[in-house]
DNA sequence: AAAACCGGCAACCGCCGCGCT
DNA sequence: GAGCGCGGCGGTTGCCGGTTT
């Protein structure tokens, strides 16, 4: 058998199938603390009945912190068609081409959208069929720039909405604009409150932001109105003088959170039937939200000296000092949650309130697809669905 | 309103190449 | 040099939502 090799893992032993958000969750907050050195064992140690590949394309297609979803551009869409050209169905190398593609997405993009068009470019002129089809393959652009997030994969959160195992986990539509104006005010108006976990494990988020948009409004209202619970319950913490900064970046993190429900979000980690994914409970999990905390904290620090966050290879290890990496981690998190409106809108919050730090450290190639005028139609502003 | 069809995309499968022993 | 293990890659599948009939 040549190569023939036993399989990666024992099939009837592994959970297989989408994703759920305990899931993703804990290989995040997994690869967050250590790393993805080895693989095979990852599932293992992050505690998650997945084979170790299915752990590996789920990070590097989907919770990878550069990974960039949705609003393949025109440029891009050309660019990819060149690259097919000369390199054939090397997706890999393709995708290497467009940062914070996967190679994955290159080759769905391909599948469904421009293998159609090619050979319609090349009859275009013999067939009036093909070139009426072939008018609507950018407009089809808008079909997947319909932003992802809204569509069924977009967030896998959605999931949740759709996993049989509970449908009645409250969803909350939220409007693109909507999203938009909540980074914008996490930017704007630090004056939130406050996050701490209860006895119980159960995270009570409290908010009393002073802007009144609607849904920014809104995403706090389903939490509890416990008040007054102090961070230092189980945000102990040795020093004490970047504490104010640290609960702002608390407030900012958890705040920026607020859609994203996250008693329920504990509640659906918790529930048994979640459990049963996984090989141990995520238990208070205080590491995990010490880890936002510490991401949020990074997040406003924001030095200017900072290594440009090219390297998709993500080490969880150390999160201080990388604060860009933080950052984008917490730009994908604010995507999967549906947050923003999109990245355009997104970069453009962070090369405008991140005093264009963003800018100076990064290469201009980095960020290029990000400054395509292309928006979202004004009548696709889509309605996200989130717990 | 319901059924059939279609498109998009996440996830899986199996092979390959490389590095280590 | 052979065997093995692992990560990576490309092809394919299956599910789900949206659209059409």
């Amino acid at each position: 058998m040549g190569k023939g090799r036993a399989p990666c893992c024992d099939k009837s032993q592994v959970k297989r199938g989408p994703w759920s958000p305990a899931e993703d969750l804990r290989l995040i907050t997994f690869i967050q603390k250590h790393g993805h050195d080895n693989w095979r064992a990852l599932p293992k140690q992050a505690g998650l009945l997945r084979c170790g590949k299915s752990c590996r394309l789920r990070w590097i297609n989907y919770l990878r912190p550069d990974v960039k979803r949705g609003n393949f551009t025109q440029e891009e869409e050309e660019a990819m068609i060149k690259l097919h050209e000369t390199l054939g169905n090397k997706w890999s190398k393709i995708a290497s081409y467009f940062p914070g593609r996967t190679d994955n997405e290159i080759k769905n993009i391909w599948n469904t959208h421009l293998k159609k068009r090619l050979p319609l470019a090349k009859n275009s002129d013999s067939s009036g069929d093909e070139s009426k089809e072939s008018s609507i393959t950018y407009s089809s652009s808008s079909s997947f720039s319909s932003n992802p997030s809204c569509g069924k994969r977009g967030l896998e959160s959605e999931e949740l909405g759709h996993r049989s195992d509970d449908e009645s986990v409250p969803k909350r539509p939220c409007s693109n604009n909507d999203q938009l104006t909540i980074v914008q005010e996490k930017l704007i108006d630090h004056d939130v409150q406050k996050e701490v976990t209860n006895p119980n494990d159960q995270l009570i988020i409290t908010s009393t932001t002073t802007t009144t948009t609607s849904s920014a409004s809104s995403h706090a209202s389903n939490m509890s109105n416990s008040t007054n619970t102090t961070q230092a319950d189980h945000v102990s913490r040795d020093d004490d003088h970047d504490q104010e900064d640290d609960q702002m970046a608390n407030n900012w993190l958890f705040d920026f959170m607020g859609p994203y429900d996250v008693s329920d979000i504990l509640q659906e980690v918790n529930k048994p039937d979640t459990q049963a994914d996984l090989m141990a409970p995520l238990e208070a999990d205080y590491e995990f939200w010490n880890m936002l905390e510490n991401l949020g904290t990074n997040f406003l620090q924001q030095p200017n000296d900072q290594v440009q966050p090219q390297s998709s290879n993500f080490n969880g290890e150390g999160h201080k000092g990388e604060n860009i990496e933080s950052w984008d981690w917490i730009r994908a998190l604010e995507n999967e949650l549906g947050l923003t409106g999109n990245d355009n809108q997104n970069q453009q919050l962070v090369l405008e309130d991140q005093s264009h730090a963003m800018e100076e450290q990064v290469p201009a190639e980095m960020y290029f697809h990000y400054d395509v005028e292309e928006k979202l139609p004004e009548e696709s502003d889509p309605c996200l669905y989130l717990y």
